[in-house]
RNA sequence: GCCCGAGUGGCGGAACAGGUAGACGCACAGGACUUAAAAUCCUGCGAGAUUUAAACCUCGUGCCGGUUCAAGUCCGGCCUCGGGCACCA
């Protein structure tokens, strides 16, 4: 379209001035908040992903407001945050004015976009009129006990200096500036969000989301059901509880591990150890979280010389302190069973403690009258041939290991070299080790005999080639053969044998088996002897169930100056003092001296920090630290409805009115973090009495990602970025909207291409074209009619699912089909339904085209949404395949009525089928009505 | 290591609920219009064999196998890429 930035302009004008977006909070209509994740103010231009989050989002919205919902769909500004501080470091510039000058760029920026917001309702957090609000509800959750302040290891970036939040720490180093983080230990406050662990785990259920998001919540609350234990010091009134999903190996507990942060660790050390206790413990907290948490690190431990008393038998077990307890899960506190767990048996090999199986594994099939016997697999490996001596049965029992039964008074391991050397003639060979035992059932068929036996998995290396004569049975007719791993997974078939194989390497036993070494429960499975363990341990007092979350509490304090402060004071008198509702806010003050050093910037402000204890007017000082700029956003969907209420947050009886939201869109990388934070204040508010809902955001989407055309992410140092302004100063705002609805699929997003761009414009010039060429004759074409309502159909359809790809093919599908009537003049009706199919998709061409092609009353965004009717799209006559032996072979017209049977005779008298048929016998004919006929012959 | 997601023409991407794979578009090729070009319109366009041509045939949705009359779609086992978690007891 020529001048189409004028254009475009004109209409942007036009709708601004007779305030077409407005909404209307009284309106009779349906409600339907439609929303955008808000941006944060850069000094940056909008870039393609605000396009692509906004653009596409508003014509959905544009698509609801002309179905007849009352759209609400506001914008506004994440405005506080460490760019805009870190920005003033380096350039002088203050936060609040960069903020501000950011913001009106950006909201120029916006408009452009041609959008449906209705700028009254803007909300920017960093202004007091905003931030009074976080604030009170920081005291409301104070009040409610969900606000606290605790000493505790905290999460700190040397770079940022400041505290972070778990959700902030990523791979152990800071998500914005990936220092590596360290730990510290501060007193800080926190969001009890834990408290809605399980609500937010369950209410994940109703909420239509993507599933891989969900997943990704789920993870990171991991939910954990087990049991608390408690054990007794030895010689000592200390007691300490354990907390384990695996309270059925309780037999198998050979020492517990404190992590060195725990209390009880001073308490316990004895005088002997106590100088090794203390040196591990000042290593452990030097480490960075990076160390502390690699998987690949060898285990370290102390003796603390102290010993716990197993409260199922009563035996005396060792604690130790390790770092592989973490203090911050469970109870800080583990009872290691180095069998059946990776860790501590890593540990225990290392330190030499005892290892001793409780659950056994069960391979074959239990059957009836099955004689006991105690038996042995033995593997040898040649270490200079890479290769395992086997056993080749053939069709007598496939490859296996060397086994044999144990004689009287035999020990396993001379039963195995006895066994090598009988059915190989190897002597000359070193033990390795032992495996657990496993518990077999077979069957043996030349004796007519079930057996159930406890065998040994025994592992050697060949020293030589030493051989004597191999002293077999008339029945044992196998071939010796050295193999390779790759040819004994594939062929060796047997479990037991293949579980011989697996272990190998030494390695504890997860896996679920029959409970041995365990006097109570010997016998049952895992689940059943988890429940019996739970249950004696309640009877004896030394435990019960328990459930564990990895979620923690949402650390809220930052030390620095760009964010909401915290309205607490600080009285000598009277300790921790909320700021009453009636002084908030708490303002900020402009003339803050922000060097970085660790220190909140604030204490440096002198009229901030000093004054009055509420309570007892005595001199006192304000709490310094800023908030994390997540609690801002946690809410700001609360305050849009309401957004210019100088007495509440919000007005509930408003909000309840038009919450939740029932669009949400935004990008994924806010999974763990801000759709975690907004849910958790939900529930708070709801139980504060405030809201009548659960869940802030019903529907959520997130779109894809638009990368450079290289296929990687757009970045100014790889010097892939696309700037949309140029693109919309040649083309217009519309035609790149456009592109981005159909170049990609909305969630996956993918790499620019230019031509893209040019594809859409070329349909947009086609469809001026067909509109102008109306002559204003009065021709009738009913051929049209199915295809419109189709269109109709199915562009209401994809739309709604966010699939704006197929929305526009269905589209230039129906202008094709006009282009063919061009010629002879097409009908205004159709024309009209063009446009008005397309006004979400280009609200300024086809504002235009309507207004001053068509001569229609303005505005077309006013106009109700075309709808489709069934009965015109219905297909009487269908061409299907007709299949032979899964081959297609040929396609017949069938009318609706038809019936099976002349289905059926059409398909098999198909020219090309009946070739296929020739001297063949038909078995059967499935017909699929309006799909396929499918005929199978022999 | 564990948990997700993805893999379809030269390219972006379609394919309801297992039912004619490749919609729509880009690129490319041929043609029409034009003095010419651009624009526009028409036609073709997964690979391969055969044929004067059409028809037709074989193969084809990362790989191997299975279920089914029928598999991009369901099941089992891999490979590659992307994402998340990671000593969570």
């Amino acid at each position: 379209m020529e001048n189409i930035t004028k254009i475009e302009q004109k209409w942007r004008d036009r709708w601004e001035k007779e305030k077409i977006y407005k909404f209307d909070p009284n309106s009779k209509k349906e409600k339907l908040y439609c929303l955008e994740m808000f941006s944060y103010p850069s000094g940056a231009k909008l870039h393609m992903g605000h396009w692509y989050n906004y653009g596409v989002t508003d014509s959905w919205a544009r698509l609801k407001r002309m179905q007849g919902y009352n759209v609400f769909h506001p914008m506004g500004f994440d405005a506080f945050g460490l760019p805009a501080e870190n920005y003033a470091i380096k350039t002088g510039i203050h936060p609040a004015d960069s903020t501000k000058n950011n913001v009106e760029t950006m909201e120029k920026q916006l408009r452009n976009i041609g959008a449906t917001y209705d700028w009254d309702y803007e909300v920017n957090t960093s202004l007091p009129e905003y931030y009074k609000w976080t604030q009170w509800l920081f005291l409301k959750f104070y009040e409610k006990g969900l606000a606290y302040k605790k000493e505790a290891p905290v999460n700190w970036c040397p770079s940022c200096n400041t505290v972070l939040a778990n959700e902030q720490v990523v791979n152990g180093e800071c998500e914005r500036c990936h220092s590596v983080i360290v730990r510290k230990k501060m007193n800080q406050w926190f969001f009890k969000i834990t408290e809605y662990a399980d609500e937010l785990l369950t209410d994940l259920d109703k909420l239509d989301w993507p599933e891989r998001t969900k997943i990704l919540q789920r993870n990171w609350i991991g939910k954990s059901e087990g049991a608390y234990i408690d054990f007794k010091v030895d010689n000592s009134e200390e007691t300490f509880r354990v907390f384990t999903t695996r309270a059925d190996t309780l037999y198998g507990a050979t020492y517990c591990v404190l992590a060195p942060e725990h209390e009880l660790v001073d308490k316990i050390t004895t005088k002997e150890q106590k100088a090794l206790v203390e040196k591990y413990k000042i290593e452990a907290a030097k480490q960075s979280e990076i160390d502390r948490t690699s998987t690949v690190k060898e285990k370290t431990g102390v003796f603390t010389g102290a010993y716990a008393i197993n409260p199922i038998n009563n035996k005396r077990i060792p604690i130790w302190i390790a770092d592989y307890v973490l203090v911050s899960y469970g109870t800080g506190a583990i009872m290691a069973v180095p069998a059946h767990d990776e860790r501590d048996y890593d540990f225990a090999k290392k330190f030499n403690i005892d290892i001793i199986p409780v659950v056994q594994k069960v391979t074959g099939t239990i059957r009836e009258d099955e004689k006991e016997k105690r038996s042995i697999v033995a593997v040898v490996y040649n270490p200079k041939t890479n290769k395992y001596l086997t056993l080749n049965w053939g069709d007598l029992g496939g490859r296996l290991f060397i086994g044999g039964t144990i004689k009287e008074n035999e020990s396993p391991i001379d039963c195995a070299l006895r066994e090598i050397k009988e059915e190989t003639g190897y002597t000359n060979l070193k033990y390795l080790h032992s495996s657990f035992p496993v518990n077999h059932h077979y069957y043996a068929y030349n004796k007519n005999q079930a057996y159930n036996i406890i065998c040994d998995l025994i592992y050697f290396e060949l020293v030589d080639e030493t051989k004597e004569e191999q002293n077999l049975d008339a029945d044992e007719k196998f071939k010796v053969e050295w193999t390779s791993e790759d040819i004994i997974l594939k062929e060796v078939k047997d479990e037991l044998h293949q579980t011989a194989f697996e272990f190998r390497v030494e390695k504890p036993f997860i896996g679920d088996g029959i409970h041995v070494n365990s006097d109570k429960i010997n016998g049952l499975n895992k689940e059943d002897a988890i429940n019996k363990m739970i249950e004696v341990l309640k009877e004896i007092k030394a435990g019960e169930k328990a459930i564990n979350y990895k979620l923690r509490d949402w650390l809220i304090s930052r030390q620095r100056y760009w964010g909401a402060p915290i309205p607490m004071i600080y009285c000598d008198t009277c300790g921790i003092v909320p700021v009453p509702e009636k002084e908030l806010p708490v303002i900020l003050p402009y003339d803050a001296v922000f060097t970085p050093d660790g220190e909140s910037p604030l204490k440096k402000s002198m009229d901030f920090v000093n004054c009055k204890c509420p309570k007892c007017d005595k001199d006192a000082k304000r709490e310094c630290d800023t908030l994390d700029t997540f609690v801002c956003s946690s809410w700001y969907y609360l305050r849009y409805p309401d957004a210019r209420n100088e007495k509440e947050a919000f007005n509930p009886e408003i909000i309840n009115k038009i919450l939740p939201v029932d669009k949400y869109v935004g990008g994924i990388e806010h999974a763990c973090m801000h759709l975690l934070y907004a849910r958790f204040f939900t529930k708070a508010l709801r139980d504060m009495g405030y809201l009548k809902f659960d869940e802030p955001f019903t529907s959520l989407v997130h779109q894809g990602i638009i990368l450079g055309a290289d296929g990687e992410k757009m970045s100014k140092s790889r010097g892939n970025t696309v700037a949309p302004d140029p693109i919309i100063e040649e083309y217009g705002a519309d035609i790149l909207r456009n592109y981005l609805m159909f170049g990609f699929n909305y969630v996956d997003g993918g790499p620019w291409t230019d031509n893209g761009i040019v594809a859409i414009n070329k349909f947009y010039n086609k469809v001026e074209r067909l509109v102008k060429s109306y002559k204003n004759d009065d021709i009738e074409i009913h051929d049209l009619d199915k295809a419109l309502h189709k269109t109709i159909k199915e562009v209401t359809e994809d739309s709604d699912n966010f699939q704006f790809n197929t929305a526009l093919a269905r589209i230039m599908e129906y202008t094709n089909a006009l282009v063919k009537y061009e010629k002879d003049g097409i009908p205004k009706y159709y024309l009209e339904q063009l446009l008005l199919i397309l006004a979400p998709f280009a609200p300024h061409i086809t504002e235009e085209l309507w207004c001053e092609v068509l001569k229609n009353e303005f505005s077309i965004h006013n106009q109700t949404y075309p709808t489709y009717d069934e009965s015109k799209i219905k297909d009487t006559t269908f061409e299907i395949g007709v299949q032979v032996n899964g081959k297609l072979r040929g396609s017949i017209q069938i009318t609706e009525d038809m019936k099976e049977e002349e289905i059926q005779n059409m398909a098999l008298n198909e020219s090309n089928v009946q070739k296929h048929l020739e001297n063949k016998e038909i078995i059967k004919v499935i017909v699929v009505p309006k799909r396929i006929v499918s005929i199978v012959v022999k």
